[in-house]
DNA sequence: CTCTGTGCAAACACTTTGCAGCTAA
DNA sequence: TTAGCTGCAAAGTGTTTGCACAGAG
C-alpha cells in the first residue's frame, strides 16, 4: 500500500547502495535490478534471513524474481565482500558427544570441525541484558578457517 | 579435578558405555546393538561427524545398518542427553550484511537470529597454537537459547 | 553487439515420515 | 509377549547445475 520513504537517516541506505555499486564495478559485475533488489532487502532487515526470506521479502517489490536468482546472487554478494554467511550455519548438522568444555574450529573448506581447549573461553560471562530478555542454554566461542591440512594443499 | 587418562582407552570407553546404558534405562529405551554402535562410534572419534560419516564408520562393523537409523539414533541420543549437536549447525544458510562487530544469538526453536553487541567479546584473543596451526577467518561468541517470543509461547 | 545474468527445471544432498516386520526386555 | 526399534521407500526441505533467452554495459 503505502510506500515507505526513506526518511529515516537521510541519505544512510543510499549511500551503501552507492558503494554497493562501487564493488559490483570493480568485481567487474552488472548492476541488475535483481542484484540491486537482494542487496537492498539484505541492508533492509536486521535479521539474518534466510535465502528463502530474502526471496519472500525481494518478491512483495519484484514479483518476477526466482528462488535461484536470491541464491546465485547472495552468494555472488559474499564473494565481493558485500554480504556474509552467519559463521556455521548452511551445512549439514554434527554430532558431539564430549562433555568436557570445550571450543570449535572449522574448516570452511573441508568443513571439518577441530576441538581446541582454551581456558579463558570456558563459562562467557552472559551479559545481563542478554540473560534478562533469553534463556541461553548454550555460550561458545567460535573460530573459522582455513585448517593445516587444506592450507597445505592449497599451496 | 583429576584428569590423567587422557584419550579413549579401554577403561574409559567402557565406563562411558555403561554409563549410557543407565541413561537409556533411565529413559527407558532399549540397549540395540545398533544404538550401542552408534554411540560407541560417536565416542571413539574426536572429529565432531555429520550423521553420514557416523553411518559410514557404524557401517565397518555393523554392515547391515541403515542411515536412517544413524539419523534417528543421533536424535535419541540428544534427546537423552548421551550426545549434542554442534550449536548452530544443521539448519539452512543465514545471510548478513551488517559490517559491524557483533554477536549473534540464535534461537533454537524459531531458528531467529538476533544481533546482539557486547564490547569486550569483540576481537576474541586468538591462542597462538591456533593462529600457528590455522588461518583464522572468523571469530565469534555464539549463544544459543530460547527467545523472548518463543518463551511468551511457552507459558 | 556481446556476454553476463536470469528464470526454469531437473539434479542433488540432507532430513523426516509412514509402514511392516523384527527383537530386546 | 509386546512395545519399541529397524530397514526400506517415499516425501519434504534447501542448494546447485545446465540451458536458452533477455538485458546491462
Amino acid at each position: 500500500m503505502s510506500k515507505k520513504d526513506n526518511g529515516e537517516k537521510g541519505g544512510l541506505l543510499t549511500e551503501k547502495m552507492n558503494s554497493f555499486r562501487v564493488k559490483c564495478h570493480a568485481a567487474g559485475l552488472k548492476i541488475t535490478p535483481q542484484r540491486a533488489a537482494v542487496y537492498k532487502a539484505l541492508l533492509e532487515t536486521n535479521q539474518h534471513p534466510s535465502a528463502e526470506a530474502v526471496f519472500e521479502k525481494v518478491r512483495e517489490v519484484f514479483p518476477s524474481i526466482s528462488l535461484d536468482t536470491v541464491n546465485r546472487t547472495l552468494l555472488t554478494l559474499t564473494e565481493i565482500g558485500a554480504a556474509f554467511v552467519v559463521a556455521g550455519s548452511g551445512d549439514a548438522r554434527r554430532y558431539d558427544a564430549n562433555l568436557k568444555n570445550h571450543q570449535h574450529f572449522k574448516c570452511v573448506k573441508c568443513k571439518r570441525i577441530i576441538d581446541f581447549h582454551h581456558e579463558p573461553f570456558d563459562n562467557v560471562p552472559i551479559p545481563k541484558y542478554i540473560s534478562k530478555r533469553f534463556t541461553v542454554l548454550s555460550r561458545t566461542v567460535y573460530f573459522e578457517g582455513i585448517c593445516d591440512l587444506c592450507r597445505k594443499n592449497l599451496s
